[in-house]
DNA sequence: AAAAATTTTTAGATTTACCTAAAAATTAAA
DNA sequence: TTTAATTTTTAGGTAAATCTAAAAATTTTT
């Protein structure tokens, strides 16, 4: 059994590790908001307790053990997230920190039954995969919005920022997901994109467009 | 803000404070499962706080803004509770240690659009009433099963131990909230009571009776 | 490949909540 | 009302997670 804090740095371990394969201490610091000095002693004990393999001035990377709880912290958080959107009306921009304290809940019974009241959803409200009970999940196929060319089309099924002013953006632009898109135009001048929705045409910079994902359905 | 443990203590001496007027070191220390000195060591920064009133070897009573404080995590707790019970079909002795944790999520604003899913309700699984979002509640008026004479009749509306083993026995003998009863008799040997439901008749222990609580409809 | 910059670790402290053992105060009993 | 029993507090310490400052290792630059 893990403390908070171990779920914690174990989340972020694990995030951090879809990027880069050996994660370093000043990258979980900061994820933590805490000192490396901080870092360096808790995978000391993470080391231990046989949840990262770790290596002195090396970086970590999640043991089967650590990575296995790290994605159940994933799923919980992606659980609470669609029951506070679906059941009590959050909006998805509302909904991250308090999922940051449910995750923590330590009940295999809450969880499985809380799948259940919720349908046993494939996605939470920011089209980030939910593990099921054995940890497994499809490996998603997105598609970031910047990397589309003019006249191709998809859907937009994910966010890449859970950013509170990140998501109340996309929202105000009409960009929220399941909502089909084409790309009309890249700007020359600073290479924002423009895009084609269903009822009218929206301007997005490159900033906001990296952190879309679409699934493609296709060139045009 | 209180801590995770300083508001485990507040609901403790809330709870405690229902009984005895000044609430005893050693009496927080076994509900705490923890040692007075312990006890001692949190008073004096809960009082610094200003969350109690406490004078040496006097024991300790809640401020105003500490009564608050404790009544917000029963608050939770019980709603929490209705929500474990009511929508994913816990049984009413499997929800108090999920509810212990749960009861300690930071967020106003879930709590109320919880109370407001439940559908506001006024009392958790127990029976015990659950205070509005300012705290109020109504002072319920029950009589402990034992305190009824031969003849007596009611309704089981709550109970005053939350033991797992205790509610399953309930279960077991169909002694479950809004149950009508009538005391048929009141054994001489043991003082055991014989307890006429609907459809058929069950005796129960002194102690057992000691934590039923009926609403009563009056003296037959 | 040496110097500079960056990253990471060590060493030594701090804070929170807890502990044990012993002292002090209060309450109950003789 | 003195003694005994109980309750409570004090004193000094521990473990978890953090910190700062300085040392060590690694990486980058020149």
């Amino acid at each position: 059994m893990q403390s908070y804090t171990e779920e914690n740095y174990l989340k972020i371990i694990y995030h951090l590790a879809e990027k880069t394969t050996n994660v370093q201490t000043n990258a979980i610091a900061e994820q933590m908001q805490t000192k490396p000095a901080s870092v360096t002693d808790m995978i000391k004990k993470l080391a231990d307790k046989g949840l990262v393999d770790y290596i002195k001035y090396q970086g970590v990377t999640l043991t089967e053990t650590g990575k296995n709880a790290a994605i159940d912290i994933v799923r919980k958080h992606r659980l609470w997230e669609v029951f506070l959107v679906d059941k009590l009306n959050f909006k998805w921009d509302e909904v991250h920190d308090v999922a940051e304290e449910l995750e923590h809940i330590k009940s295999t019974e809450l969880i499985e039954r809380l799948d259940e009241f919720l349908g046993f959803p494939k996605a939470d409200p920011h089209g980030d995969p939910i593990p099921d009970k054995n940890g497994r999940f499809a490996k998603t196929q997105f598609i970031k919005l910047i990397e589309l060319k003019v006249g191709d089309t998809g859907t937009i099924t994910g966010v890449s920022q859970h950013s509170s002013a990140f998501l109340k953006h996309l929202e105000k632009l009409g960009l929220t997901l399941g909502i089909p898109i084409k790309i009309s135009d890249i700007t020359d001048f600073d290479g924002s994109v423009e895009i084609q929705l269903a009822d009218k045409q929206v301007n997005i910079s490159r900033e906001v467009a990296k952190h879309i994902l679409i699934s493609s359905n296709g060139k045009n």
